[in-house]
DNA sequence: GTGGTCTAGACCACA
DNA sequence: GTGGTCTAGACCACG
């Protein structure tokens, strides 16, 4: 995993995502432990502070739980909660889109077709990768 | 029109694609001219100071030109401009809500389900609206 | 106000504390900011940081809502959130407390007879005091 | 018994705080002996070292004392200290509920009434259970 | 070793 | 001026 420091969405916040995808996708399993403040901070070459930040945000969200000493590990719900949040993400980025396009009096057929595109763009490129 | 001081997304950007999309939409036609600085401001209950930002930014796209002492007009490929801008945002909505839920390992059926829950939702929610 | 930096309670969870109330006892009013968090960090001598940090789980509660550039303001039902969160933090308190004393086989009697003498306590010092 | 890992109060206090209700409930009488380090770390499923930490505790309070090679006992004055402390720890959630209460404005009448809720609640609650 | 809190200071975007 | 993010480094309690 990587993150890009230039972005405009914070670092705290992609850490977020990217674990919050990982255990909804099953990487880390419930009761596991997922990479330690200070070896996360390490690998990507940021400061630990910023992961603690990530790592709070998704116990706050359920999603994993600290245990002192131990380190953070995935809850029994976790995976569960991972994929809910996952998928109101995807939800409200599909809504936004379709609401800004509504705003620009876009026909609805466009806009439907700008998601046949941006579907068939992410496939093929994706797909058909180096 | 109104904006919302709470959200995330800045007021001044806020203005920026209301303005776009109502260019878009063809409230605003060529050579027209747009509310000025002051009357925007009064109207919003916000600070000249954002609004010029906005109009800057606008400006800067190519969406309107500035004739000293008269105000601020829509550029005669500025509707074109501005529907190439807005469908871009729409695209890139899309773009992204669709590698999240790639990312989260989201059944292919499951994302295009998505969309079709938000396509409905945008539509019966507008639709009984005040 | 002051806080207590040698304290087992975190100073921006007392921080916390001490503005929910303020704000449940009407001190801040709805639509009114509260004190920037340079200007309360100088007040109690402490990082702006920390109080950041209190400010953003206020924030969370819904207790009150930041807008950039302008200060953080207390939202129309930041009152009644404030409220029910006290009220709750009460309970939750007198709910240890009992739960306590059960575990330790103090008769019931016994325990009603400990929460009086508290309120007693709790009233003469502080009606009484200097 | 059973501890939980997940609390913020850390698992050596819930130790600390279980024996020492055990021995003010008469569980555990003067002379008699408490389980071992080792049998109540196997039982709890937790690292030796977080038992003899709680065991350390207990004895600066003078509940228990440590007799080389036989294990640890209950002292003689006991049982009356750990009540004293057991009782201590009541008054002070009780107290610092009331003064919370306080500080939020909340009419005396509300605080009481907040007491009864959780004392019903607590016994509604434990006389169901499993 | 782990996570939790705090400080000092910096840079940014926003109004 | 405001809040938002990040870094560097420190100390603590916990297991």
């Amino acid at each position: 995993m990587s993150v890009d420091p230039t972005s405009s969405v914070p670092i705290y916040r992609q850490i977020v995502e990217y674990v919050r995808r990982a255990v909804a996708a099953g990487v880390h399993r419930p009761g596991e432990a997922i990479p330690s403040l200070r070896a996360m901070a390490l690998d990507l070459g940021i400061n630990p502070n910023t992961v603690q930040r990530a790592y709070e945000e998704l116990e706050r969200e359920g999603v994993i739980e600290a245990r002192k000493g131990l380190g953070m590990f995935v809850t029994k719900s976790g995976v569960a909660s991972a994929r809910t949040k996952s998928e109101a993400s995807v939800f409200a980025a599909f809504n936004q889109g379709i609401r800004a396009g509504k705003a620009a009096r876009m026909p609805a057929g466009r806009i439907r077709a700008t998601f046949d595109e941006a579907w068939a763009d992410a496939n093929t490129k994706r797909s058909g990768q180096s």
